[in-house]
DNA sequence: CTTTCACATCATCGCCCGCTGATATCAGCG
DNA sequence: CGCTGATATCAGCGGGCGATGATGTGAAAG
């Protein structure tokens, strides 16, 4: 049986705002404050992108004083990268794996 | 410099059913008659979505006879394995990586 | 040619979701 | 404690997008 790409992560990273804070925190962990600086989103908005993306399973928090880190989770992004691979490896062989017409 | 994942593409894979039909696609070619049978979706909106999945160059139209075969691009699918795999290097490197509160 | 079937396009409706503003909470500091 | 700044939560608005129906096009079958 051929494992697909989880429907759910795929959705919550199709925002481009959630897919940019995504790119953001994998090359440093920041806080909140830094990703309003960084995408010039309001803070509101922010919060609640990032509660999407922790309830998804995608950013852990890591509270440090009166300012909340985020950062990835890395096997999310693995997992993804090995669902994608999976699935390329499977539409490579279905180029001649044509059903009749009906 | 990290080459992030293209937001389209991902925009685009977002949509359950699209997604749905990538799965269907990349273990064998289908026809859109095919795809309805699978999915269970109307035909005029399958139709919008395969499109999507054109315009967004995720999919090939093949037509045969009056029926039109799509099949996946696989390279495609092998470049976001790619970029994820790439994001999740990084973002493992990212933990220890955390800017200072400002 | 006429019919039928596969598929695409167009217009429209309805709803989900992202954005915003107001407000609550909580931690540090004087 | 009172104040300030960081963050979360909630309610409401509005736009975009997915679903649907009607219709157009084009190819095979009879």
């Amino acid at each position: 049986m051929l494992t697909s790409v989880d429907p759910d992560v795929i959705r919550v990273l199709g925002d481009p705002l959630r897919l940019r804070i995504v790119t953001l925190l994998a090359r440093e962990t920041l806080c909140t404050t830094h990703l309003v600086e960084e995408t010039g989103a309001k803070q509101t908005n922010l919060s609640n992108h990032m509660k999407v993306l922790r309830e998804a399973g995608i950013v852990e928090t890591e509270p440090c004083g009166r300012y909340t880190y985020y950062k990835l989770k890395p096997e999310v992004l693995t997992g993804l990268s090995e669902q994608f691979a999976e699935l390329a490896a499977s539409a490579r062989t279905a180029a001649e794996n044509k059903r009749a017409c009906p």
